[in-house]
This record gives structure tokens, sequence and C-alpha cells, in this order.
RNA sequence: GCGGCUGUGGCGGAAUUGGUAGACGCGCACGGUUCAGGUCCGUGUGGGGGAGACCCCGUGGAGGUUCGAGUCCUCUCAGCCGCACCA
């Protein structure tokens, strides 16, 4: 009934996942010996319904590398587990009234069950989910370390709030100013916080850039995040209110043409500078409508500029003029120091706010903005320039060097300084949600926000009635829970009940992996100094801000705390492009959407696996092609019945001695394809070329199968088998089985044999004039003028060169000749 | 607006250091196997001209450097992504 013939992958792929389950051959020890040890790791999945492509993409890649790593003689970590808290399962509880435990537990499973059928190699030992309460106790513990020592946090801080659904919303379920579930317009509350102090590491962030291994894009996606400028800080006072006002500007170099002052409607003396004054009550009300508004209505640069006067003024300490005082919401209070001087001929958006209020442009850059018309009096200007009108010995100077001048006076003077400031923000970690880490805090009206004492950890997510939001968190419900003693007095007092943005449970799980079983610690110092950096690290560029930036803080946090040894938790990285189905990114929405388990089903896991790795280059978008897919499962099945027609030698992957005629084709056939597959993955992450190579291998078995000799021929498809099997482990496994009689895994990845990959003689190229004219066969050794004397003699050289002075003869050896003629 | 990426046959892509453009796969065409279809095997396949040997053109576009450019430089067009009132 079964076809022998055929090639058969269900069986082949059940077989060998048996083997690797039973003898459980990818564990690794915590204690491997540091020179060794490699530690491979893709980004954790986020457990929601089945695996998709992309993770079908992300794991055939990541196991590619876990296996030639490991035949290369290196001891490879490669784990795996789940990011499994998060608002995709607490929404969907919501919607049906299943605790988010139990669909994400399904949701493991399913990812659980993939993992096997498609042959991932992973140390299954280390296996965890976040939301097991045996890992988020030690996030608990972390964030604790981190509130000692000051780097966790709480303030009072603006808030996205959905009014329909009574809410806050992370960040991520805003999308266009509105709420992602119901879409009403998001609105802006002051809210009791918690933070997480990275800005504190906001140079280190950005000089350890350096120092790792990242594709450049992501590295300047990640400078811009951090945004670091340079310029200074100057004190306006305000005589009347006594009071100094310091502002932040990268440009003190244009100090003198400051003609007013503005200040972020959040300020907290707007409406003290204010208050008394005719423009009082125009304040208050512009005030109030403008810390209500969406950040997303605010936020854009093309809004009319709108404010109101204070009815006071502040002094310019380079030329004791008093300028007037203004509040706009065009001026941030999270950046610099909630106020800026303005300086309207020398910035876009002082200039705009200047002509909406009538105020005075004054020029002290000489430099006119090339995009303005030619009858402009060309401001704003922001580019470089002498200094002009400021009627000082400033004039004159070039604006680089007034910098540092006006600068360093302003220090001498007292007014002022050398100031650093970033873009980046302290990162947000509460979440009014259910399906989180719960925070380790107790709030007690005597002590303040107290740590829950380590001996209590974990503070465990408790059962709660109803998930949907009522303007509070979720857990706030939990009265039983909620209510507790304080530890420190003993007094009646209250839990904390935000969660933990999930980013913060990513932001450490490839520690834990290296010593996921302790449960005395978060980690051992030793398991995690012996396997960590993580040496290749992959996911999708859809994390090259967010996962990867905290990664890198808490990685430097923790080594501040003596809790590492090392200050950078991923060496190397490599972002995966998307596959997309019709030039499209899949999505319910446009019913586009293929399961990676249905080819599995029909193909086999080894076919889906190449054919992803085959599609392109892995760091670029692929299109999904069903016809594609039928050609790698037919190059696969053309290597299983070259195995298939062969007895096995049961003597290991040996070459011939002195293999001659078609015999000695294949065998250099074969040394070419390792050295090629060697380099394709050693170097760079090119599996499609690689799998390539290995296709020109099959394809001259077929071309020589006549006229070879055996041994030769077994060389040849068994040298195919191991250089597939990082790639399609299964039927690699089964060929180098069948016709060697050894375990691929086993094997140490094939060394060319350097003889191999050279022969008697080349093809050279004959050019004329840089145009090739012939290829004649050339010996190996032969000289330059050998080289030059052959071009010459080719047939449809002679004629191109008849009649004709040569001016230059260019020789590259083992390659062509070039002959300039006139 | 700023920053980044990508443009190569009918399609996905290859060309690692400036040295034969189009490897490999898909598709298509023809032939063989087969009762037939499919499978499988083989041959061909950038465009144009020529009976043919061969010739001309060709890597988004325009220039340039070079004996030689898909590759380096300058300008430019198109598409995609990230950030965006950050003083």
């Amino acid at each position: 009934m079964e076809d022998e013939r055929r090639y058969d992958p269900h069986s082949i792929e059940e077989r060998w996942q048996r083997v690797w389950e039973t003898e459980k051959t990818w564990e690794v020890p915590n204690d491997a010996d540091p020179s060794r040890t490699t530690y491979v790791l893709e980004m954790l999945p986020y457990p929601s319904g089945e695996p998709h492509m992309g993770h079908l993409k992300n794991y055939a890649l990541g196991d590619a590398v876990a296996h030639f790593t490991r035949r290369t003689g290196r001891v490879v970590l490669h784990p795996m587990g789940y990011d499994a808290f998060g608002l995709p399962a607490e929404n969907h509880a919501i919607k049906t009234g299943v605790h988010p435990r139990e669909s994400t537990a399904a949701s493991i499973a399913s990812f659980q069950r993939q993992f096997r059928r498609w042959g991932i190699s992973i140390d299954w030992s280390r296996e965890f989910g976040t939301h097991e309460p045996t890992y988020y106790r030690w996030t608990q513990w972390l964030f604790l370390q981190m509130y000692e020592r000051g780097l966790a946090y709480r303030r009072e801080a603006a808030v996205n709030w959905c009014p329909n659904d009574a809410t806050v919303l992370a960040n991520e379920q805003v999308t266009d100013g509105r709420c992602e579930r119901c879409g009403a317009e998001v609105e802006v509350r002051q809210l009791e916080q918690w933070f997480l102090r990275i800005t504190d590491y906001a140079d280190r962030l950005l000089e350890d850039l350096g120092e790792i291994e990242w594709p450049e894009h992501v590295k300047t996606m990640q400078r811009n995040w951090i945004g670091r400028s340079e310029g200074a800080e100057v004190v306006f006072r305000c005589e009347s209110a006594e009071t100094d006002y310091p502002v932040f500007t990268t440009r003190p170099d244009t100090l003198f043409g400051a003609t007013f002052f503005v200040m972020a409607p959040e300020h907290r003396d707007v409406l003290k500078l204010a208050a008394g004054g005719e423009h009082e009550d125009e304040v208050r009300a512009y005030v109030n409508r403008a810390i209500t508004e969406s950040n997303e209505l605010r936020g854009s640069a093309e809004r009319p500029k709108t404010g109101v006067p204070l009815g006071r003024t502040v002094t310019n300490p380079v030329n004791g003029e008093q300028i007037p005082m203004f509040v706009a919401d065009y001026v941030l209070m999270e950046y610099g120091t909630g106020a800026i001087m303005a300086v309207p001929a020398h910035d876009e958006r002082d200039h705009a706010f200047a002509l909406a209020h009538g105020l005075p442009i004054k020029r002290v850059i000489e430099g006119a903005d090339p995009d303005a018309g030619p009858d402009s009096d060309g401001l704003p200007y922001s580019g470089e320039g002498p200094l002009t009108g400021c009627g000082t010995e400033f004039d004159g100077t070039h604006n680089r060097e007034a910098f540092g001048r006006i600068v360093d006076w302003l220090d001498r003077e007292g007014k002022g300084h050398s100031s650093v400031n970033y873009r980046l923000r302290d990162w947000l970690i509460s979440r009014q949600r259910y399906w989180g880490c719960p925070i380790p805090i107790i709030h007690c009206a005597e002590c303040g926000p107290v740590p829950v004492p380590e001996s209590d950890l974990p503070v465990i997510l408790p059962d709660i009635e109803g998930y949907a939001p009522k303007g509070r968190s979720p857990l706030a419900s939990a009265e039983d829970w909620v209510a507790v003693d304080c530890p420190s007095c003993g007094a009646a007092a209250r839990r904390e009940t935000d969660t933990m943005d999930t980013f913060v449970d990513s932001s450490w799980y490839y520690l834990r992996y290296c010593d996921a079983r302790n449960d005395e610690a978060a980690w051992s110092r030793e398991a995690v100094d012996a396997w960590m950096p993580v040496s290749q690290y992959i996911g999708g560029v859809e994390h090259a801000i967010l996962h990867l930036l905290y990664a890198r803080f808490w990685t430097k946090a923790m080594h501040d705390m003596g809790l590492v040894g090392f200050d950078e938790p991923f060496a190397r990285l490599f972002t995966q492009g998307m596959i997309t189905r019709d030039g499209a990114k899949m999505s319910k929405s446009k019913g586009n959407v293929i399961s990676p388990a249905s080819y599995v089903d029909n193909y086999g896991a080894d076919t889906a696996r190449c054919y992803v790795l085959f599609i392109g280059p892995p760091d670029q978008d692929a299109d999904w092609s069903d016809e594609g897919v039928e050609g790698v499962h037919r190059f696969l099945s053309r290597l299983w019945r070259l195995s298939n027609g062969l007895e096995s030698s049961g003597s290991g992957i040996v070459q011939p001695e002195s293999p001659d005629g078609a015999g000695l084709e294949l065998v250099r056939k074969a040394n070419w394809a390792i050295d090629k597959v060697t380099k394709d993955m050693g170097s760079r992450f090119a599996f499609n070329t690689a799998i390539s190579a290995v296709m020109e291998l099959v394809n001259d078995c077929y071309r020589l199968i006549d006229r070879t000799d055996e041994e030769s021929l077994r060389f040849a498809v068994a040298t195919a088998g191991s250089l597939v099997f990082p790639f399609a482990p299964h039927l690699g496994t089964e060929v180098v089985d069948r016709v060697a009689g050894r375990r691929a895994w086993e094997e140490p990845w094939p060394a060319v044999d350097p003889t191999m990959l050279e022969s008697d003689t080349f093809e050279l190229v004959c050019q004329v004039n840089g145009k090739v004219r012939d290829r004649v066969e050339a010996p190996s050794g032969a000289d330059q003028a050998a080289l030059i004397e052959l071009a010459r003699s080719a047939p449809n050289m002679v004629a191109h060169l008849e009649g004709k002075q040569t001016v230059k003869e260019v020789v590259v050896p083992g390659r062509l000749v070039n002959i300039v003629v006139r």
C-alpha cells in the first residue's frame, strides 16, 4: 500500500522527534564550561491562538543557527518560554468570561504541540511562562531591588484615559488618538503611576551601542529614541514674582534673539503667575482645555500656534531686556524644564507663534533659509552664520564659536551652564489591568508605600469576578486580597492594585533560562555568567525600540546591583522580515492568513521550514507562494530518493580516496557545497543561498548518477544530507542515517578538502575593451603572459583585435584578461 | 520635516573584495515516461536583430570615476518603515 519510492515526511519526522524527545538530546547543563558555550535565542512568543508564519520563520532561523553552532563543537543553550501576561488574553476574558489563565494555557499547549511537530531543538527542561508564580515571584523581587535603589518610583503623570470604557489605556492601545477597543477619543488624566528610572541610563544606553553587533538601523532607531541633545540651561528671572525660571536650549548662541518666553500649560507656576492679571480667566480656560486634550491632538506640528499672555515679563540674562511671558501648548512639560526662551528669527515654531501674536522678530544670525522665497527676509533661519544685531562684542563671531563663549559667560555670571537633555522618558510600568504581574507594594496610611517582604513573595494574582474595567484596576474589586496589614507598622493597609507592563516580564526572561528551576534566587550568578550574554538574538524589527531598549536597561541595572557580570544582554541581534501574502501583511480582516500547520500537514515540517528560509534574505519581507513550497518539497523528495536508492556504507561520511571522472566532479561539487554553506551560515545569515547550494549538489547527483562510482555518489548524498540538516533536520538525519549509518546531529560540521576546491583548468574570460568576446579553457597555474597569449588566440578575440592597436592589457589571475585597444 | 531601508527577467531572488549579470527556485515552452491527467526525467527560457558564426541593448532615471560599475561617487525618481511642536 505504502509506496516505498515516495518521500513520506510524516513518518520520518515523527520517528526522529521521538528519539530527540526520549534522549533529551537538546538539554544542556547549567554549569557548562563558559569557553565552549553559545546562547542562541529567539524572542519568546506571546501565546495567543495558534503560532503563525512569523513564528515559523523566527524559530526555523534560530534552530538553523543552533544546529549549525552545535556541530561546530559548541555547547548551545536554546530554550523556549511564553510571554503569557497581556491584554489580548484579558480582552478575550472580558468578551467571553473565560479566565485568561485558561485561554493562555490552551494557547501555550498549541504552541508546544507545534514546536514539537516542527522539530525545533529546544531544551524543554527550561521552559516557563512569565505568568507562572515561580517566574513572576522573581519579577516582583527584581522590582523591589530597583525600588530599594530608587530605580522604581511613583509619581503623578498624564495617562491615556478612555471615557467610554472608564479605564486607563496602555500607549499601545491607543491608535490615532482613539481607544483601540471602542473607538472613543482618548483623554489625558493625571494619575499616580509607577516608573522605572531608565533616563538615568540614557548615556550608557547610547554609548554602549558601539559595543554590540546589531543592525545599524536598529541602533539608529534607539539613538533617535533616546534623542540626546547638547545645549545649555539658561536662567530667566521674573522680577515681579521673584522667581528664577531655567530653560533648556540647544541654541544658546541665539540668546540675544529671544523676544518672548513660553511655559507649558502643565507648568505649576502658570496659574499663580496669571493670578490677578488681566488674562487670568483666559489663562485658566486655556490650561484646562490643554491638559484634558489628547497628546495626539496636541502633538501635531501643523496645528496653529495658540497661547495666552501671562501678563508678566522675565529678564533676558544676556542683555537685560524684559520679554513677555506666555502659556502655550506647543511647549511640553516633559521635555527640558517645561519652559522655553523663544527666538522667532531662528526657530520655526517660535516664528509661527510670533506671527500669530504680533510679537517682535529679532535676527541675530546672518543667513537665509534656502526654502524661503527670494523676496522674503529668509526667516526663520536655523542654519549657521556669524552673529549680528546683538550690540555686543559677539557680533561678527561665528555662531559655533559664540555658542561656547556665551555659555562660558553665563556660567561665570551664575546665569546658566552647559546641559544635556534627552527625548527618552522614564518607563511607565503600571497598568490598571488584571492579567499582569502584581506590583509588590502595600500602601499604608502611616508608612506610605511599603515593599512586600521578600518572604511573602510572590504576591499571587488573585482570581476575580469580572474583568471589565470599571474606572479602577480590576484587582481593586478583590477586597479580601487588597486588604492587608502593613508589614512595617501592622496597621490596616491596602495592596497596590496596578499590575506591571508585560514588557517588564520580557525584560529579564533570557536571564531566567540560564537557571530556570532555581527556587532560591532569580538566577545564580555562575549559571548566568556561564551563558550570557546571548550570542545571537533573533526576532522581529517591531521590537527594535521598546523591548530591546528595556532589556538593555534592565541588564545594566542588574549589572550595577552586582547580580550579573555583563552589561549588555544581546551581543548580536538579527531582525527578521515579515512574511506577507499577496504583498500584504497577513490579517484576519484581509482574509489572507495562512497557518503553518496546514503546510506541515501537507508537506511536512522540513518543507515548511526550508521554504521560509529559502524564500529570500531573512532580514527582508518575503511573500509566501504555494508554488514555491512545492519546489522546495520537490528538492527534498529528490534528495530522499537519492538516499533511498543507495546501500548504507554504515561507516560514516567518507570522501573516496582518489575519485576520477564523474566521481571526481561530484566530490568536487560536494566540497564546493560544504564551503559555500559553511560561509553562508558562519559569516552571514544567507540561508537562502546555502539551501540553493545544496540544491545544486543534488542536481549534480542526478546529472552524474549514471556515470559516477557508488562511493563518490554516497559521499555526495551524505554530504547533502549533512548540509541540509540545520534547515531540514529530520530529512538531513534520515539521509545521513541511511547512507552513512550516522546521526547527523552528532556528526561534526563537514570540513572542506581544499584540494577538491581547485581544478586543473578554469574558464578564462576574454574581453576587448571590457566586453566579453570569448571564453577559453586555461590551465590553473598559467602565468600572466601565458593567459594573455591564450586570450589573444581565442577565435572571436582574433576577429576583434585585428587591425587594432593595443593600449593596455589587464590580467585578473584565475578569472579574465581584458585587452584595451584603439 | 528628520532618520533609515529597498528598487535586478513573467515572479521570488543570486552575484561575499569593482572582474562572465540573472545562480537556485517558481512559472512557461518543447520532448520522454504514462491509456490519459498528475507525478517523475530531460532540454530550453532577459529583450531585440540575424539562416548562422555572432552583433546590439539591458540591474528605477541622469551624470561621473575606472581597462572594467548591479557594486564606488554626485544628483534624481518611486515604494516601504520609524520618529515627529523634543526648544
